[in-house]
RNA sequence: GGGCGGUUAGCUCAGUGGCUAGAGCGCUUGCUUCACACGCAAGAGGUCACUGGUUCAAGUCCAGUACCGCCCACCA
């Protein structure tokens, strides 16, 4: 005992986590732990870490990803898999070129006055400002990647990898470059994919505005939304079968204001119902009218000026903002008696993903992919199971959006990014696309060459990355050992961006899927389901959590008790608990630590010949190893983590602890199950809390007499072994607790005063001698005594309070305190309720075709529960009539 | 207009056909019990949204309804 008191004061009551999490990461990485094991006999397991923006923060999003990557990692690595986690940044062409133009825009400047390459410049400078910030703060997650092989987007490789990719797709006639419509983001000043545009509904309204009738008195009413692009018309059309107006198809209509002439066509895209229906058609800035436009050949105007100003085409209105424009305009027509009414409309308007303006359609020349060829074989990979995902439903949501496809617009007309490795010839307008620049015209050799200005949509290399990271285009030996990879871990809201691209940038350019599993994680949300954002300012520094409450904490509250898909709402409350949960395995292990003797051998434990409560935590144990490991191999993190936490907490602190102290107080002779049972699940809880798990694994490590590896995160990862599995040892202490918890219960009720010992009988049946061999256990626990254990025919006490369990009885004689009216009713409604459960029972096992078609041990069950309420009928019945 | 998800204790959520549906937080009562007050013990609290179906067995599977949320879509 004196070792113990002694040992206890050295280590810190309550678990600190600053004074670890630092030291042992530095340690893992000075050991190299990180670093794959390469086995060319076994099967790796490859996690290719979806990069963050390079010049940003890490948000809470990045600290799930990380956690569950961590975790999974962490897991395959203790399993002995050769095990590679890669991270890296993206350039994140838009967003890294905000900033940075802010950041110019505070001094007073703006890109154009620094110019392209000077601009470009400063971009680097930024990025090597800050692009440490995000592997330290990775670091302080506790992140177990492979840092040796971090890569960057803007890197040599992968920016090969991209103008590789691009110059196959070119010549296989997948790129292409034309005037189509796309999105444009007048704040951007760039296009945009339909990927980046998000839709809004918004009340507006419908203008309802009369054209005049070339060479008549007559007027053609069409009814428009944005009556600013009148200026770009170029016809107006109405549905083919619509009589009201046959007669005008063919004659010309006068603009308003500007008075060019267009015609009225006929086009079955014209819904005859809507509005007026004649439709304004401006093939320049709407996607249908574009298709009507080329279908009739008629002319674009463009209206618009890239910052979202009236251009030339606007004739008095050139200059004028776009929303100011559609007011000056109203106005106009309303002097004019052109305009009749305006009536209330819902619609939907596009805005720029990244800075909220409303982007505009604009029929521009830009660069895309044909993409449907592509997604045939990224729809057939997920269909075939090649790739699986997770949670299942989304494979639906998947399928929908490749099915459904459309060109993806690939050229930016920003500056930040990889360009577009496309050359024109000044002398005779060839168009050389490679991979590295020409240095002449390969038609005509002129060295006149000038390169495409725009850059690459950033998800164009983000599509690349599973197979641009390990090298490809080279066969590198990495590329072959590691390709394709095991689990694609990312977040829901970039399935279509990111994960979609993937598989189809993967086998066009691989042959093969990137990865085996997508499993989809959900948004962190804050405590009150809102999404996290820095205007709401409710966003939540994953450092700060990790200052206030610890690493382990973190990781633990965000993956605990979640599953997959589903968005998880984090509030103090929930880190509290985590944090709480790391103090609790602290003390355990305090406790524990304490009671170790200098090489108490801990492995190798065998149930036989061990007291109940050995036996009992045993088997406890291996249901919880091979429960485990069943959910880690099914991707159930949350639950598996759930069911450490509960075993740890409610059976090896709750009862086995407390019943080691009793032991302990005897004699003062170590308890080896004591220690083997918490040294495994220390490593049964690594994965999920590196920091912790691995600090009190080196301190117990010392006291251990036996041989271990240096860390806990590349010792063995417990399996289960189901021969420990002791069901009677369960029925057993079952019985143990539940004859405590009763008397607990009545002493709670009767308001024993808690250190008072009150005098206890307990009848045993066929437990007998099991409660006799726990006998001291349930005295402590209860602070029953004496305690007296006897047989079902010896004398008890008369006026008791009367428990009956399902495997014994429990008398305390409370003198003064029983009032046989009320224990008398108590016993009755018992007996109703047991009456009830026996009638359940019974109804069921009769039943024969509950006999004929359940599995075997169920009906064994039922029967065993039946048996055990007769028996306890019997009983409260006697007790019943005893109190009469 | 299509699709998906949610609806389980006061709150936040687990529960991937089989005990009498669980946890954390909150609440009530009592505890400075020698690992832990970031704790211990006891307790209250549920028509698993609703309707029907499949099954020996449904919170769990199917169909429909209601409400909430999300995604997709060229509704001028």
């Amino acid at each position: 005992m004196p070792i113990m008191s002694q040992r206890m004061t050295d280590i810190p009551k309550a678990y600190d986590p600053h004074n670890v999490e630092k030291k042992w990461y530095e340690f893992w990485m000075e050991r190299g732990y990180f670093r794959p094991g390469i086995d060319p006999d076994r099967k790796p397991f490859v996690i290719i870490m979806p990069p963050p923006n390079v010049t940003g923060e890490l948000h809470l999003g990045h600290a799930l990803t990380a956690t569950i990557e961590d975790l999974m990692i962490r897991w395959h690595r203790m399993k002995g898999d050769p095990t590679l986690w890669l991270p890296g940044v993206d350039h994140a062409g838009i967003a890294t070129q905000f900033v940075v133009e802010q950041n110019l825009a505070s001094q007073g400047l703006s890109r154009h006055d620094l110019g392209r390459e000077r601009f470009l410049e400063r971009v680097w400078e930024w990025i090597s400002k800050y692009r440490g910030a995000i592997s330290e703060q990775h670091q302080r997650l506790g992140v177990s990647c492979d840092w040796e092989r971090e890569c960057f987007t803007m890197d040599e490789g992968p920016s090969r990898a991209v103008r590789t990719t691009f110059l196959r797709l070119y010549d296989k006639g997948l790129i292409y470059r034309g005037e189509r419509i796309i999105n444009w983001c007048p704040r951007c000043t760039t296009a945009l994919s339909d990927l980046e545009v998000e839709h809004q509904e918004l009340p507006a309204h419908l203008y309802y505005i009369r054209y005049r009738l070339a060479g008549d008195d007559g007027y053609i009413t069409v009814a428009t939304t944005r009556p600013e692009t009148i200026l770009g018309d170029t016809a107006v059309a109405v549905n083919p079968s619509d009589e009201r107006y046959t007669g005008l198809v063919g004659k010309k209509a006068a603009l308003p204001v500007i008075g060019r002439l267009i015609p009225i066509i006929a086009h079955d895209a014209v819904d005859p119902a809507f509005g007026t229906g004649a439709v304004k058609i401006t093939p320049s800035h709407d996607p249908v009218d574009f298709e009507v436009g080329q279908e009739h050949g008629l002319e674009l105007v463009n209206i618009l000026n890239p910052d979202g100003t009236m251009n030339e085409n606007a004739g008095p209105y050139a200059g004028l903002d776009r929303f100011a424009c559609r007011e000056a305009i109203l106005a106009d027509l309303k002097n004019e008696g052109l305009f009749i009414e305006t009536k209330p409309h819902v619609h939907s308007v596009g805005h720029c993903c990244r800075c909220g303006t409303a982007v505009e359609p604009w029929a521009s020349k830009q660069w895309f992919i044909k993409i449907a060829p592509l997604a045939v074989p990224a729809i057939d990979a997920v269909v075939d199971g090649r790739v699986r995902i997770i949670p299942e439903r989304f494979t639906k949501v998947y399928l929908n959006w490749l099915e459904n496809i459309r060109d993806w617009c690939i050229s930016r007309q920003l500056w930040w990014g990889h360009r577009i490795p496309v050359w024109y010839c000044d002398r005779c307008g060839e168009i050389i696309v490679a991979v590295d620049e020409p240095q002449a015209c390969t038609q005509c050799g002129s060295a006149d060459l000038v390169q495409d200005p725009d850059v690459l949509d950033t998800w164009f290399s983000s599509g690349l990355w599973p197979h641009s990271t390990l090298g490809w285009p080279e066969q590198t030996d990495d590329l072959k050992y590691f390709y394709p990879t095991s689990v694609m871990e990312t977040g829901y809201d970039i399935l279509f961006f990111w994960v979609a691209r993937m598989v189809m940038m993967g086998l066009e350019n691989t042959g093969q899927v990137p990865f085996d599993t997508v499993y989809l994680h959900g948004l962190v949300r804050d405590e009150k389901g809102e999404k996290m954002s820095k205007v709401k300012g409710n966003v939540l520094n994953p450092l700060d959590a990790i200052d206030q409450y610890g690493t382990d904490a973190l990781r633990f509250a965000l993956s605990t008790g979640t599953s997959p898909g589903n968005d998880i709402r984090l509030s103090s409350q929930r880190l509290e608990g985590a944090r709480n949960f790391a103090n609790k395995l602290w003390n355990a292990a305090r406790f524990v630590a304490g009671n170790m003797q200098q090489g108490t051998k801990t492995a190798g434990v065998v149930p036989d010949g061990l007291p109940l409560e050995d036996r009992w935590i045993l088997s406890r144990l291996n249901r919880l190893l091979i429960t485990v490991n069943r959910l880690m191999d099914d991707f159930q993190f949350g639950e598996a983590e759930r069911q450490i936490h509960d075993f740890l907490w409610g059976e090896f602190c709750d009862w086995y602890i407390e019943m080691a102290k009793l032991r302990l107080n005897e004699s003062p002779s170590p308890i080896p199950v004591l220690g083997h049972v918490l040294e495994t699940s220390l490593r049964l809880l690594h994965p999920f809390m590196p920091f912790i798990t691995e600090e009190i694994w080196q301190n117990l490590r010392e006291r251990l007499g036996d041989p271990a590896p240096d860390s806990i995160m590349i010792a063995p990862y417990p399996i289960g072994d189901d021969t420990a599995i002791d069901a009677d040892a369960e029925r057993q202490m079952n019985l143990v607790i539940d004859v405590v918890r009763a008397i607990r219960n009545e002493r709670a009720e009767f308001r024993v005063e808690p250190s008072k010992w009150i005098e206890a009988f307990v009848v045993a049946h066929d437990s007998r001698p099991a409660l006799e061999a726990q006998a001291a256990a349930i005295q402590t626990l209860a602070r029953a005594r004496p305690l007296h254990l006897i047989g079902p025919e010896d004398a008890r006490p008369d006026k008791a309070k009367t428990l009956v369990l399902t495997g014994a009885e429990v008398f305390l004689p409370m003198a003064g305190m029983i009032d046989v009216e009320a224990e008398r009713a108590r016993l009755q409604s018992e007996i109703e309720q047991n009456k009830a459960d026996i009638a359940r029972f019974e109804s069921r096992l009769d039943d024969e075709k509950f006999a004929s078609r359940a599995p075997a041990h169920i009906v064994e069950r039922e029967r065993d529960r039946l048996q055990g309420c007769r028996d306890r009928a019997t009983r409260l019945a006697q007790r019943l009539a005893e109190l009469s």
